[in-house]
DNA sequence: TAAAAGACTAACAATTTTGTTAGCTATTGG
DNA sequence: CCAATAGCTAACAAAATTGTTAGTCTTTTA
């Protein structure tokens, strides 16, 4: 994997929010192109290198390994071989750590398609809320 | 703010994935550095410009300006004048849209902690769950 | 015998994000 | 009058992420 600049403010800065607060370093370790949607389907059973190619559409496969190599150094996912298979098969299975992390996701989601369903935006301080959208 | 190359695979893939799901577009507009820090100093009622400043360590003017922007174009946020201030002074105030993030954050937050603080990392599936850490 | 499936990696290029430097405007305090 | 506070912007540079191309290896299938 191709390593940071450590001397870089971006790195640093990167660190320095990491120790303010752990939701730093969680949206950090989500946040890749790929990474939740890669998340969604091992949990839904697409837990192999094809399948995911196949459903995420447009992924190359240097872009897929990348990815999982990053989720798997944060632990939210292991790879092990499938026994009795020549060549040995490899699956991708979400640890407790990242299995966890599927509900919050889903909270995300829910978030995002309420307010791209139409759901008004207000300004709540307002002292008549007032109406964005 | 600077314009994204439209025909980009990058852009085409970002595209893409809002459609597949809101979780991804949600997690982009979270995903910026300093982005959740800033949602949640404004909701502990640092709310100005100077305060923002002092509370996240490190970021530049510009940067902070920026992010602000940003989270502004997502309607998280408002910008509005402070009467009878000379000059004009500004504050930032959360939508409802704002506000309805801050508890999703809260819970990527405490996942991170529970990891974070030493709990252990295992695989589910195993048929005996098998400790990584 | 040749192609396809499965599972990748290395080297590189394009794009995007993040950060730096140097400015601006207006008012107040010493 | 000079500095400080408040609140920015433009132009640019650095770094990081994402994507492309072209391979690798092994086995099964046509």
């Amino acid at each position: 994997m191709i390593m940071r600049k450590k001397q870089s403010s971006n790195y640093l800065n990167e660190q320095l929010l990491a120790q303010v607060c752990e939701r730093n370093s969680a949206i950090s370790i989500v946040s890749g192109r790929w990474k939740s949607q890669i998340v969604f389907n091992i949990y839904m059973g697409n837990d192999r290198f094809h399948l995911l190619q196949q459903n995420l559409p447009g992924i190359s496969e240097m872009v897929l390994a990348r990815q999982l190599k990053e989720l798997e150094s944060h632990a939210i996912l292991v790879k092990r071989d499938i026994p009795d298979t020549v060549p040995v098969g490899k699956r991708y299975i979400l640890t407790n750590k990242g299995l966890d992390l599927v509900p919050i996701l889903d909270s995300l989601c829910n978030w995002g398609k309420l307010y791209a369903g139409g759901k008004e935006i207000t300004v709540p301080s307002d002292n008549q809320a007032e109406i964005l959208r």
